[in-house]
DNA sequence: GCCGTTTTCGGCCCGACTGTTTTCAGTCG
């Protein structure tokens, strides 16, 4: 319900744009529209539940008039006033904002000149050279819009993809830049920066003092597949990896203006400049500005302060709560990278790992880590060749073996089954031997809030496990997270001292970052993890601890962060 | 249509690039 709402406010947005050429005032119901749609699309929580609790005062854009017309939408299915706008505008815009370059305006004046409400039609348009025959466009637009269409459909651009498996990809392009000769300092902005989950393009920011020279070598890499516009301090380029990146080359003076400006992220952005705006300021990439004196710009750090800010690090800067605690002195000090001492979650080929213990063991010694838990699965699921109890016994046998031969200390662990009823799928005495034991609920996800969440409860209650595995079960992009109620299970977390876990898998990121902030506020604790499944996947833990960063943690909630005697003191 | 340590009315972020337009509109982030 929340992306079919979201998209319908999307498309009310750009027919109040279109109305806004009659009446002005719907420029600012577009942009009211866009805002809840926005806020809509980011809520963590489904908003049927938050209209039955009328918490939908809550959610930030949305006031009087846009409730009424949710609630209309729950109760009946439709919206009054958009099925209407819809009548007028019966345009496929959803589809059209995927092609670079068609806004609003332009998707309606191929609707009132060609009758054109969706993609196929406006390139059969485009191919007929119909579309280079209307007013404000020529022979170069029409060109421009069929090679936009041919990226989109190429490449899926406007498909997000993992950070996690673009983050190597992007540092080579960055070094590639900074060998080139022609920057004196590039750096990674945008949403990578922030270290969000997923990205949709990628921002880079580079100084130089000779801008023509540096854009166009930068155009020119082997990695560049389209180049989109090309301008002296702003070019957009495709990637052969199918993501656009925008580059930006300033000037020395202005790089913490300008890194504050292109690490966004919007919310956090336009919140700042109406801060600016209130002290009499302006606010720009260029620098903090009173009249025409500069306040800041070379220093990022000084931006906030010059505001009456704390400093806030990237990964908080979402517009949820970090400005206001940046007033008021008050933002956690967040977990460093480098805090992280071992990895509590990965897997061999005992179970259904790629590699030997062996092999995980000396990478983990590589990646100087001071510990590892072997977490594989049980009996219970087959596909991931789970373990019963004597090859339990006899994992636990060979670990004991070759412990002495690693500085990494091997923890023996298991990622057990939380069964139909709650229980557990391994026998209490077995449970008992090992160091680390997570409970995971990957099986009968399909049954109902109650039945889901009182599993959960059971396994937590029993006083036999450390932690809960991926607690929501989500795997983005194709599975939903479990519905299940948080606040009961992060209750008896507390109750029972059961950790929580960040699993830094991309496909899960579960907890996610917003749940992470709302389970802060319960006095438990968390760990992250890798879930690695391979040696090279023991690199995720990084992104867990990014995870961990965004959901406002400090060193003292991870578990992890604590040497191995901590994690070895644990009983259950 | 939303929102409020200047406001319940009158604001609502700021600048770059492109193409076609002789001064600017549309789009993007």
């Amino acid at each position: 319900m929340n992306e079919e709402l979201a998209n319908i406010f999307e498309e009310l947005s750009y027919m109040e744009e279109i109305e806004a050429e009659q009446d002005p005032k719907s420029k600012w119901k577009a942009i009211a529209y866009k805002n809840a749609a926005d806020s809509i699309r980011a809520l963590s929580e489904d908003i049927v539940d938050l209209y039955n609790k009328n918490k939908l005062d809550e959610i930030p854009g949305i006031g009087e008039k846009i409730k009424e017309k949710i609630e209309e939408y729950i109760k009946t299915g439709k919206i009054k006033k958009y099925e209407e706008l819809k009548q007028k505008y019966p345009i496929n815009f959803l589809e059209f904002k995927n092609i670079e370059g068609i806004g609003p305006k332009r998707a309606y004046l191929f609707y009132k000149y060609l009758k054109i409400t969706n993609l196929e039609q406006l390139k059969q348009a485009l191919y007929s050279h119909k579309i280079r025959e209307l007013p404000g466009f020529g022979e170069k637009s029409e060109n421009a819009l069929i090679n936009a269409i041919n990226i989109y459909e190429q490449n899926k651009i406007g498909e997000r993809k993992f950070l996690a498996l673009v983050y190597d990809y992007i540092q080579n392009l960055v070094n590639k830049l900074r060998n080139s000769g022609f920057f004196q300092r590039v750096e990674i902005a945008g949403s990578t920066r922030r270290m969000k989950e997923t990205i949709g393009d990628i921002d880079i920011l580079g100084i130089s003092n000779n801008p023509e020279k540096a854009m166009d070598y930068f155009t020119h890499i082997e990695e560049v597949k389209e180049v989109i516009s090309k301008g002296i301090t702003k070019s957009t380029v495709v990637l052969d990896i199918g993501l656009t990146c925008d580059l930006r080359v300033l000037e020395e003076g202005c790089f913490g203006a300008a890194m504050q400006y292109f690490t966004g992220n919007k919310d956090h952005n336009v919140e700042l400049r109406k801060i600016a705006q209130s002290k009499g300021f302006k606010l720009s990439e260029y620098g903090l500005f009173k009249e025409d004196q500069i306040i800041a710009s070379s220093d990022e750090t000084q931006i906030y302060n010059a505001l009456g800010l704390d400093y806030i690090p990237p990964e908080l800067r979402e517009n949820m709560g970090e400005i206001e605690a940046a007033i008021n002195h008050t933002l956690p000090k967040l977990v460093e990278y480098n805090e992280i001492r071992g990895d509590l979650h990965t897997h061999t080929n005992d179970s259904d790992g790629a590699n030997s213990l062996e092999e995980m063991v000396e990478e983990a010694e590589k990646r100087n880590l001071e510990y590892i838990a072997i977490t594989n699965h049980t009996k219970s699921l087959p596909v991931a060749h789970g373990m019963d109890e004597d090859r339990f016994e006899k994992f636990i046998e060979k670990v004991e073996k070759i412990r002495e031969k690693y500085k990494t200390y091997i923890l023996i662990g298991a990622e057990v089954e939380i069964l139909k009823d709650g229980s557990l799928d391994l026998p209490s005495n077995i449970l008992h031997k090992l160091d680390y034991v997570i409970g995971a609920l990957h099986q009968w996800t399909k049954e109902s809030r109650e039945e889901l969440t009182k599993r959960y409860l059971v396994a937590i209650n029993s006083g036999l496990i450390n932690a809960i595995a991926h607690p929501t079960g989500r795997q983005i992009g194709s599975r939903p997270a479990l519905d299940v109620d948080f606040s009961a299970i992060f209750e008896a977390c507390e109750k029972n001292n059961v950790v929580c876990e960040i699993d830094g898998f991309p496909e899960r990121s579960d907890l996610p970052y917003d749940l992470v902030k709302k389970a802060k506020s319960y006095n438990i604790m968390f760990h992250v993890s890798s879930d690695a499944h391979e040696v090279n996947q023991l690199r995720f833990l990084f992104f867990a601890t990014a995870i961990a960063r965004r959901g406002w943690l400090e060193k003292e909630r991870i578990l992890n962060s604590y040497p191995l005697q901590r994690i070895l003191s644990l009983h259950r």
